[in-house]
RNA sequence: GCCGACGUAGCUCAAUCGGCAGAGCAACCGCCUUGUAAGUGGUAGGUUACGGGUUCGAUUCCCGUCGUCGGCUCCA
């Protein structure tokens, strides 16, 4: 959409508007509590935030409020003026402002920036003052607030937020705001906004009759429905093929396990916080498992493994449980029983590199077939901080391992990012990120390195020389869990699924009910032939039976009549709308059959 | 888990100031016999999420629990 996307959007007029937005609300709401603590306001994706801690709750009014002051300030056209100031003069200015100090002193230390994340170089420490609100900032913002346009903003939302995004801190009122450099341009995001609810995965998944949730059930436990079904049938029957030409053995694990596997694989002192609690029975605990691993490493090490045998890779669409907290759950995008395209693959360093791009190479190939563009490769690396605590603590192995994963995408030419702090406990890992209808970030697949827990296990494999040697482990779900993935694909294809993966492939409509008798033959003769074919025989008119039809979004509708009865044909209506008449029934059911078993993404 | 908002029929949504809980669609029973997105008449459907409290009387006000949503934290 923007001709100069190459433009850095700190760099951005954008950016600016945003930002200066930002400082703008921050006096609005000093004026309406004076006694408030305002912290930090950056611009983000589609607008700015700004977080405060306030004597009380703000309500909806309170926004409204603050919307209506926003604007007389942007009236009033005043400048913003930039000035650099030592650190005791900073001090000084923000005396009763507590965050602010603290900010100041870490910027003066010149460890950290506002977001508490390290600092390359130590920084200037500037202020910016527009009419009588001066904050603490480094920029950059509009001349003057005239170049703000005071019909192309709009307060969002109020949100909690832990200052500096740390749970231990307090948390703050943070406010959300959009803006834009016209009225046309908000008013087309507000747009997009509704249009994404339309898209919305969980919305879809009860209009289109695949999954839903029951309050008796309990949250994130999803309960498919028999259309939700058929496209976890056809996920898996996928993940089948691809592995077996890769190589993948399929194994079969129980859903419980006693506490000592946990204990030595790591979950406890690492993942316990994500794990059911115990149950005990005749003095034994047992976890339902949040993870498929630590059962395919005793199957590694049922027996004794030559180099010849490597790599072995380990597959199963296994089930996992996991206690997410309440406030994390996100329809079937973040639930709390899942099944995972699992397989873990046990090999040699000298094979890691092969096996590891092996697996990339599948992602990229699926990615093909749902035709997945917006997505990002990231590579996610552990933390000194976090060793101990959230990792292994081993750091020699992390950054022996995180090189290897770096190089093997390097040769590979595959591109990627990186996240510090991101890694599973035992490794780095290569996580494809995409996002959802309403714009929040996911891991979809996942493809992990373990450099510790093959250890824990005692894996091994006796190489050329004779000598045991610890394999390493990728971890690896390319087709993520199949709640993540359908609740993606729901988004991705806003409902419209290939005919592959279409719970109902055909839907026959007979255009009156004498035309019942060949509905129903039609029916059997495509369900033969593998096509999930379905006659409405109901007491519906034919606009209403196509109607619905439509409404659940089935790839074709065969209409039949008088004519179609005299010659075996069929007419055709596709989901599109496009229509064509006379189709002979036999040609009609090659071609399905073809869509169906090239898994073509054509109509 | 934390902050905030919300919870009425299967779905979408009404119900003035606290005064007998309603509509459309869907479902069910009929009539119509129809050519590409809703033919038509009727019937049934509710402990207003759940549990307390205030009140002569609570969908409405208060408290608690559960759930959902927007964020934060966390993550496949």
């Amino acid at each position: 959409m923007d001709q100069n996307n190459q433009e850095r959007y700190e760099d951005s007029e954008l950016y600016r508007i945003r930002h200066s937005l930002s400082h703008i609300m921050a006096q609005a709401v000093l004026e309406m509590f004076p006694e408030a603590k305002y912290t930090i306001g950056p611009p983000v994706e589609n607008g700015f935030y700004y977080d405060f801690d306030l004597p009380r709750t703000l309500t909806p009014e309170d926004l409204e409020k603050i919307e209506k002051r926003m604007r007389q300030i942007v009236a009033g056209k005043y400048d913003f003026v930039r000035k650099v100031v030592s650190a005791d003069e900073a001090r000084r200015i923000f005396a009763n402002q507590p965050y602010k100090l603290e900010l100041i002193n870490d910027l003066e230390r010149g460890e950290t920036d506002e977001h508490g994340q390290p600092l390359d170089e130590k920084p200037e420490i500037s202020i910016y003052t527009h009419g009588n609100f001066v904050d603490l900032c480094r920029g950059p913002h509009v001349q003057n607030t005239s170049q703000i346009n005071p019909s192309a903003f709009k307060l969002m939302s109020v949100a909690g937020a832990y200052w500096r995004g740390d749970e231990k801190n307090p948390q703050l009122q943070r406010i959300y705001g959009t803006a834009w450099r016209t009225k046309e341009e908000l008013e087309r995001y507000l747009q997009m906004l509704e249009e994404a609810k339309k898209r919305d995965h969980r919305k879809l998944g009860r209009d289109l009759e695949i999954f839903i949730f029951d309050d008796e059930v309990g949250p994130g436990l999803p309960l498919w429905l028999p259309r939700g079904g058929v496209i976890i049938e056809e996920l898996e029957k996928l993940a089948k093929e691809m592995e077996e030409q890769a190589g993948y053995q399929r194994v079969r694990t129980p859903h419980l396990t006693k506490e000592d596997l946990f204990l030595r694989s790591g979950h406890l002192p690492y993942y316990a916080e994500s794990m059911y609690p115990p149950m005990e029975l005749e003095g034994v605990r047992y976890y339902v498992k949040p993870m498929n691993c630590p059962f395919h490493h005793k199957i590694y090490a049922a027996k004794p493994r030559s180099y010849r045998d490597l790599p072995v890779r380990l597959a199963e669409y296994g089930t996992c449980y996991r206690y997410e907290k309440s406030g994390e759950l996100f329809g079937l995008m973040r639930v709390r029983s899942m099944q995972m395209n699992d397989a873990h693959i046990y090999c040699s360093e000298e094979q890691f590199e092969q096996e590891f791009l092996a697996v990339v190479e599948l992602y990229l190939r699926y990615f093909a077939l749902f035709g997945i563009e917006k997505y990002v490769m990231r590579l996610s690396t552990h933390h000194k901080r976090g060793l101990g605590k959230k990792y292994v603590d081993n750091e020699r192995l992390w950054l022996k391992t995180e090189e290897m994963v770096r190089n093997a995408m390097r040769h590979g030419g595959v591109p990627f990012v990186e996240a510090a702090d991101e890694a599973a406990f035992y490794g780095p890992k290569i996580d494809v990120q995409i996002w959802s209808a309403i714009g929040r970030e996911f891991t979809l697949a996942t493809n992990q390195v373990d450099f510790a827990v093959p250890e824990r296990f005692n894996l091994t494999f006796v190489n050329r020389h004779g000598e045991e040697e610890t394999p390493l482990c990728i971890h690896r779900a390319p087709l993520s869990t199949h709640e993540r993935m359908v609740g993606f694909l729901l988004e991705h294809y806003a409902g419209n699924f290939p005919v592959w993966l279409s719970p109902e492939q055909v839907r026959i409509i007979p255009i009156t009910d004498s035309h019942n008798e060949y509905a129903r033959q039609l029916e059997q003769e495509m369900r033969a032939a593998g096509i999930r074919a379905e006659a409405d025989l109901g007491q519906d008119r034919m606009n209403a039976k196509i109607r619905s039809a439509q409404l659940l979004k089935i790839p074709y509708m065969a209409v039949v009549g008088d004519q179609e009865v005299n010659s075996r044909t069929i007419a055709l209506r596709r989901r599109d709308g496009s229509r064509q008449n006379d189709v002979p029934v036999q040609a009609f059911i090659e071609q399905v059959k073809e869509r169906i078993r090239t898994r073509s993404a054509e109509l």
